[in-house]
DNA sequence: CTGGTTATGCTCACGATGAGCATTGAGTTG
DNA sequence: CAACTCAATGCTCATCGTGAGCATAACCAG
């Protein structure tokens, strides 16, 4: 079934946390890179004893972390041959099963790891303080440019085209959910680090514009970030993810702050609270959080009773409209 | 990186096409089963030539069936040990990525495959005449017993609320999504043959129901097959993969007919056209189609512009309602 | 007590959706 | 050829979810 290059498989872990506002993903430091690289926790499937992969996951997070794991899931098998240059070159053929877990704010004891916030990785998603201007200063010029470096009218009108529906421009709205194409089109584009490292050595780099200001991984481990990025936001909206997130009492307020952390956008406060509150997500508790700085906020907890009632219970994050 | 115990790894591939309103899938003979039972394509990934998953599923199907795949979507890393029972026992560990493929009514070259109607494997999930006479007749009592034969009080209502959850007893609606949810808690009350097959050697058999008559399949690839089915019908809401399945052009009814299939519901036609065509997700041809027994029907082709315009163009398939 | 701050209550306009009636245009039938 | 059948297509109406904003309540600091 294998060939005479060997396969070997692990498993990648994108461990999530919100805490003051921001999303917050748990990475190692690479062992041999030369400017030294972040990671994502990588771990074996051990065939003879690990009964399911989540449980493989589960064992090692918890054997290099000290982290119990609560709410995971499975995100996206990598396999490309050229995600890990040593391929090829009498390495093994690496296939890499990617989950995606969340943990509460507090759970932080993380010998050796680091909480990292998510959108030093993509600093073009975060829209809560309006539309990054990296989009416009150095995105979008790039972009065009590598739309107009296509060979063929069909072609610079395919890249346009796939520019707009990503990056949300020329009438396209902002698709909050497209973190994974946004980012597939800046790694194609040559404006993410990634993208000329794994080009080194192979033919001429074209005219290119600067790179983006923003944090690179090893191999293709911002490619799976963006991947549970994409999946956190697109769930958010039809499963009760978030509350995952927080402690088992909270104010309205906090809530959407976790959400709007995660899905990059302000929300309409009052409209939140009427649809977590006649949509039977949250049930009051009686008890109040004094420390508001206004008017003490009710704590509320998750009704889990919910997913009896609604076929699709979430938070729903609104499109941004067209710009 | 793998223990005593190697590991191996294969690609599984639920080809999906819908002819005369019945989906079917493509299912291969299982080479040494007692009673002959139906298997998913299966395929080894060559480390050394396939550049990605993607291509060394689209190469090995093209292979075996002369298939040429169109829409490809991976669908999920099945790696729990007791899926195979030789695992274990000498054999190695076998891992498997899933992938859902579309193809065209027509494209039916299939040498040595069989293709077989969907709702075989799953009759309770086809609500187009209504609700299927096996909830009532089988499924509901079977699942009663079953919670009632749990240890204690709070796993017996437990067992109630999950299976209220997913077929929508008590009150609570049928969610077409949640097909998986549906199969396991039916193999968990071992009322599909796959979980008798699984358990026979160990423990001995609790008082039980007879099996729901349901085609059965090798390993886990009925499972395989509702984490398909549950996939396809979520995504039909929010992208336009029904396109995938039906010719350049179509009659607005045999559009419906195929989501209907796929969907397992009846739609409202005119609400149906309303919501294609304002959505924009279709356009005239001019062309007709005379073979409607009715008025003549204008054939429509999809439009490749949607995608810019809206965020998430489906077509909206509505939950059925509690009962 | 006053202004600042946040929580909470409520209204209004609008678009999307579910349901059904009405009409059109082909083939079929006496 | 008029009546009839069968779908396709056009249109209306009630309802509900959602975006936006105004208004009021309840705490704190000065």
């Amino acid at each position: 079934m294998s060939g005479p290059q060997p396969i070997a498989i692990g498993l990648n872990a994108v461990i999530v946390a919100v805490t003051a506002e921001v999303p917050r993903i748990l990475t190692v430091r690479a062992p041999a890179t030369k400017p030294p690289l972040d990671a994502l926790p990588f771990g074996p499937l051990e065939p003879a004893t690990d009964r399911t992969l989540d449980r493989a996951l589960r064992r090692w997070v918890g054997e290099q972390t000290g982290l119990g794991l609560g709410y995971v899931e499975q995100l996206y098998t990598f396999g490309d041959r050229e995600r890990d240059p040593r391929e090829g070159r009498g390495g093994s053929r690496l296939v890499s099963v990617a989950y995606l877990a969340l943990v509460h704010e507090r759970a932080a004891s993380t010998a050796g790891a680091e909480w990292r916030d998510w959108y030093e990785f993509f600093p073009w998603e975060d829209w809560r303080r309006g539309r990054p201007p990296v989009l416009e200063e150095a995105i979008e010029p790039a972009l065009e440019r590598w739309a107009e470096s296509a060979p063929d009218a069909a072609a610079r009108r395919e890249r346009r085209e796939r520019a707009d529906i990503a990056f949300g421009l020329r009438g396209v709205g902002w698709d909050g959910d497209r973190v994974l194409e946004r980012y597939e089109l800046l790694y194609e584009a040559e404006l993410v680090e990634e993208a000329r490292r794994d080009r080194a050595g192979r033919r001429a780099a074209a005219p290119s514009s600067p790179l983006l200001p923003s944090r690179a991984m090893v191999l293709d481990h911002r490619r799976i970030l963006a991947t549970a990025l994409g999946r956190l936001r697109g769930k958010l909206k039809y499963r009760p993810v978030v509350f995952e997130l927080l402690p088992p009492a909270f104010t309205l307020l906090q809530l959407q702050r976790v959400v709007e952390a995660l899905a990059g956008v302000r929300l309409h406060k009052q409209n939140f609270r009427r649809l977590v509150e006649t949509g039977g997500l949250v049930e009051g508790t009686g008890r109040q959080d004094l420390e508001t700085g206004g008017r003490p906020a009710e704590l509320f907890s998750f009704r889990r009773e919910v997913l009896r009632e609604r076929p699709a219970p979430g938070v729903g994050v609104p499109y941004v409209r067209r710009v």
